[in-house]
DNA sequence: ATATTTTTGACCAAAATGGACAAGTCAATT
DNA sequence: AATTGACTTGTCCATTTTGGTCAAAAATAT
């Protein structure tokens, strides 16, 4: 989800994977391998994609929390029912 | 949170620790470190001891991915943000 | 045809995971 | 105060996963 994601907001902007290899300091064939949901990208490089695409980081990082759903949770029915009392968990947690 | 969680199911129960172990088929230290959030516990743990623990297994998954999304994010906003987002993402994702 | 971009496969070091084991602590009994 | 049972803590280890690199191949323009 993430990768595919990520490689169509490339793409709209016109950018290279050279670019946001750039950014992240890593070569394209990483890039390549992250966008074809070959390696899962970590949560401060999605941070600093956010910015070179400009997307809403908290949007990238749900894609990211529903990749790694999906891998722990094949059962689709059973990863929704997780997520949405993840939510009932999360509302019943007080702000720092 | 699932750490937390297990232990409190557990007492409540009137378990020991040394039969949560037998179900898993590892020694109480493990069992001692998962409840006390030193080592993290594999989703497949977690659907044996929903069963024994007579626990809904979605719920304690969501525990388990409130704990990887807080690991990851640590600021809290940003993590609900996220949550909220996962769920739309996957209301909108057909079931097979 | 050739230049540029992307993909693929093999490989690797470093870190994380999933434990075991021994020894220690803490309460409750005896 | 000695023992027992439940739990915890520290150290250690093998295996797996992560986070990439590099070279070469394949697509895609030009």
């Amino acid at each position: 989800m993430l990768g595919t994601k990520l490689k169509e907001l490339r793409k709209t902007k016109g950018l290279y994977q050279r670019q946001l290899a750039a950014a992240l300091d890593v070569d394209t064939a990483f890039i390549s391998k992250i966008e074809n949901e070959e390696k899962r990208i970590s949560v401060d490089h999605i941070l600093k994609l956010s910015k070179v695409l400009d997307a809403d980081y908290a949007e990238l990082l749900s894609l990211w929390l529903a990749d790694k759903l999906h891998e722990a949770v094949p059962d689709r029915k059973t990863a929704k029912k997780a997520a949405e009392n993840l939510n009932l968990v999360l509302s019943n947690t007080k702000l720092a």
